[in-house]
DNA sequence: CGTTAACCGAGACGGTACGTCCTGTCTTTAG
DNA sequence: CTAAAGACAGGACGTACCGTCTCGGTTAACG
């Protein structure tokens, strides 16, 4: 929920030493994210964010390995704030859940960073797991917090005996995270058409009406 | 359909002077494939690829603005392989071709390149419309023509009026491909799940079935 | 004659707080000159120093100002060695001034720091006083030593009169003390060749043979 | 004679690739003097001389390994002026090439650097042959040309058979020179006193008188 | 059959960023 | 007040690439 810089020391008080400095944690997450914006990830650099920060480049490489492992801290943040509000209907808060994953990807912060810091990831296992912890669960939990909600509505069926603690063992919700996320990224992102709201309706009653045939079963 | 350098001189036979080397070309394109095998995108650098293709930098700048064409023109052939054989079904042919991409993430090159450069495609617009004539329309090819099989076969109903010519004024084409090619990346490169069979019979069904309740106003 | 730090607080016993560590000034010292044997005058760091010595950098800047300032106190102990015993003869005991400073300047931890700080000291005043007081002086008290002897076994004549205190008023000590201190180092840094029985014997014959040239009148 | 980086490759005419700049070869040794008259040998960076020089690092590691190297191909051009007027006697001779060593010393990019170099040179092999070759035998030539001056005077016995062609078996040129270089240099930047008129009339007499002492036998 | 113009390899060039190291200061806890 | 520990701003290190340039030397089509 928050987002910390997950170094390696264990930060416990008593430690001896001068403590690391909180204010700095934060101007260069920041200073990252104003680069991201200003320069875009490829042409971002350390040194860059360094001076922006007013902070050296060692307190830099102290918290984070590299470009990839700061810039996943730095836009991590930024999916704190989605949120899932109740709009009455599992079709309303699909759509809903669209939109605002659209307006995020349309942040120029997150456009340029998260296909790069994935493109990457495909090579650095411990940056897949960063971004999975940091990001795609931040992303997931909308989800399956939608799916409760259908079911409490009882527009779902209610969850089988003994997952009542999360997910379903079938992988239907992760089935429908991959068509929601990937469907909206390639929209803004590959294709570079917007996420209106006639396509987040038409996209919602495509799911909604296959969610029927695979499901019940 | 085949991989041209799309560099700026006219390369008309009548030209004077000695002509550019052909075999240079196609040693550059592999040396780069071969490169991000080796060390993947962020760590390929075009004087590794000319030293690898026995070629001077010059040559490659010559053809190439920069790392960013050059990767997309090499992993572009990449996708001339792809191709829709009839498998006697709408969903049989969706299947197909959902594995048949999830074939091609699995390689290394393709792997760590496309996301790359459609992370860069997002601060350069020349970039983005090559990677969308090079990469994007090869795989939309393949939605369109299952699309016209299915309606050959009378699994879909037949084109309206005055749209014979190929594209849907609706959109419906491009949402089925932002579905499907989204989910398959998403599934293979962010959530790092392998698109296996079940998953593909189990991501076919839901399409489908929302495709019924989508298309047919 | 003892090697004493020379920093700043009076260091009475009367003083509040807790007072500085002997230990550590003494650990300090051998770790700087271990780290000139092993590294050199210019791959030493304090850092280094400071960690050999099981000591915080602090403590080092307590007690000197930099690198300089503790390498000159680490080196100016071997020169307490420095001694001449009677031999017999003014062409014995010069031959004997330089047999030992010849061996002096063999130990690795003097050869690599003597020059390093006299060239540092053309920039910085201070320093050069330090080393005088700390180095030059004591190895120029030898010469004074060696004449007042030759001067008392009536091979030299006798001082004159208001110059028993010590030095003379026409600068031959300085004189002879540039001479011998300056052809050893350059025979045994700048030549780098070996400063033996026999150069010795050559280079005393000379220096004899001038000073009876030089001083009679 | 003439001071050349003295790098690696063969600089052959007919070397394929685009020659080196003569003028950043020139342009730099000139920074390197700046610098080393402005900051002093401990303060001078390779990244300050080269943003002096209008060059980039890579030329200059391109031709010089260090610092060492650098500095003392800077300098090595101070010898080159070294010369030997005839003044009529070795006497004057000897004077002469005291006060012109000492000249050359008040130099403050000599002073700062000379004995750093030196010290450098304790420890490294390469560099001490770098700096005999380049500044040491320079001035050893003039001790060979005095005595040669002297012996076609009859000031000085004539060669012995044999050695028609330059240095002693005896070592008597070698002594001499680190005599006089030894200790002007010693004079000067240890003991910091003036190499004066006065000084080098004292230290000749010395010279001379001791001499006729070693030599004759 | 020689011009000629664009090609080719090689490699130096001015830059920028890298990630590491060291300096000298400051801030903490402990004695 | 000192000590150990360690974070801090700053800056140099030496390396790697970037994209451009300048060389000597091909290699074709044109005249």
């Amino acid at each position: 929920m928050c987002s910390r810089p997950a170094a390696t020391p264990p930060t416990g008080p008593g430690r001896p030493g001068r403590p690391r400095s909180a204010a700095a944690d934060t101007a260069i997450l920041e200073a990252t994210r104003a680069a991201l914006v200003e320069l875009g990830w490829s042409k971002l650099s350390m040194s860059d964010v360094a001076t922006r920060a007013g902070v050296a480049k060692t307190t830099l490489y102290r918290r984070w390995a590299g470009k990839n492992e700061l810039v996943v801290d730095a836009v991590a943040v930024l999916f704190d704030e989605l949120e899932l509000p109740d709009r009455g209907s599992l079709a309303a808060d699909v759509e809903g859940v669209v939109r605002q994953f659209a307006a995020l990807l349309e942040r120029p912060e997150a456009k340029t960073a998260l296909m790069a810091v994935v493109a990457e990831s495909t090579r650095d296992e411990p940056l897949r797991e960063r971004i999975r912890t940091s990001i795609v669960e931040r992303q997931k939990r909308l989800v399956l917090q939608g799916r409760a909600r259908a079911q409490a509505r009882g527009e779902l069926p209610p969850p089988a005996e003994g997952q009542e603690g999360g997910g379903t063992a079938d992988g239907t919700d992760d089935l429908i995270f991959d068509v929601i996320a990937g469907a909206v990224v390639h929209r803004a992102l590959v294709s570079g058409e917007p996420v209106d709201r006639e396509w987040a309706r038409r996209f919602t009653a495509l799911l909604l009406g296959g969610l029927a045939a695979v499901s019940p079963d």
